[in-house]
DNA sequence: ATATATCCTACTTATTTAATAGAATTTTTA
DNA sequence: TAAAAATTCTATTAAATAAGTAGGATATAT
């Protein structure tokens, strides 16, 4: 997982906490969350293009979950960040590729198994969500 | 999973197929498995680094495996070339490192997630062999 | 000796990662 | 209404990683 989306993650849980009252600044949570306050600017207008959250402008602002916490599952956010989940293009739901190396995909034994892998990766990732970080 | 660390499945599962009479010739290897060449020179001296392969030089020689097949875990080879298994390097076995920016690991929630998502992937990749993909 | 094959070291090129910088824009409030 | 506080936008950078490529050294069979 990438820093970036690891970042992310803290900065929902940082959010969900607070959820629904009150808004939070990228200063404060940078701050609380050890996060370089620059790149989590970045981080949160990506979270804010995905629909995760919203933010106010201008002195008082800040961001804020548009949806409860135990509603934003982890697969979703990761996706967002890192891409697909699969360990291989071949074996992704979301960010399908086919292998240049490979004729027959279906004769393929790597396939199979990281087929495998990523349906029990899928399944944790789409059942836990951000409340279950808090 | 890297390309390389691809390839190496595919050399392995390449000699897994001759194994144990036959050693192959690694151009024979690239071109069968659609893997360039001198790439696949440098993959398979890491398997021999790494204890899967041995090899035999001069006309002739070629790479055969030291150990059959079922007994060659996919997770060791995916170390050798990718890694961690974990997403996160704080809840990785082999390649352990702590968080800077986490205080307190125990109360980390990304923390317990991963290293359930750690615990299934490692398990299928521990218990699963090259000769699974064959 | 020659052909065949592995072995070794270095280099390259492109992409990604993890930021940093600085200014523009919006909103509150004094 | 001006200043302060916050997000928003665009660009740049430095380091690491990925995916090869190149060329010669070494070993072995015929």
């Amino acid at each position: 997982m990438s820093k970036k989306c690891k970042y992310a993650f803290k900065a929902l849980s940082y959010l969900a906490k607070h959820f629904p009252d009150k808004h939070c600044q990228t200063a404060e949570i940078a701050r609380i969350e050890n996060i370089p306050r620059k790149f989590l600017e970045l981080i949160l207008l990506d979270l804010k293009k995905g629909g995760f959250v919203n933010s106010k402008q201008g002195a008082g602002g800040g961001y804020y979950l548009v949806k409860s916490p135990e509603t934003i599952l982890l697969g979703e956010v990761y996706r967002l960040f890192d891409g697909a989940i699969a360990l291989l293009p071949c074996v992704s739901l979301k960010f399908y590729e086919k292998c240049k190396d490979c004729p027959d995909e279906t004769s393929c034994g790597l396939n199979k198994v990281f087929l495998q892998i990523r349906d029990q990766t899928l399944k944790l990732m789409l059942q836990k969500t951000i409340s279950d970080l808090i």
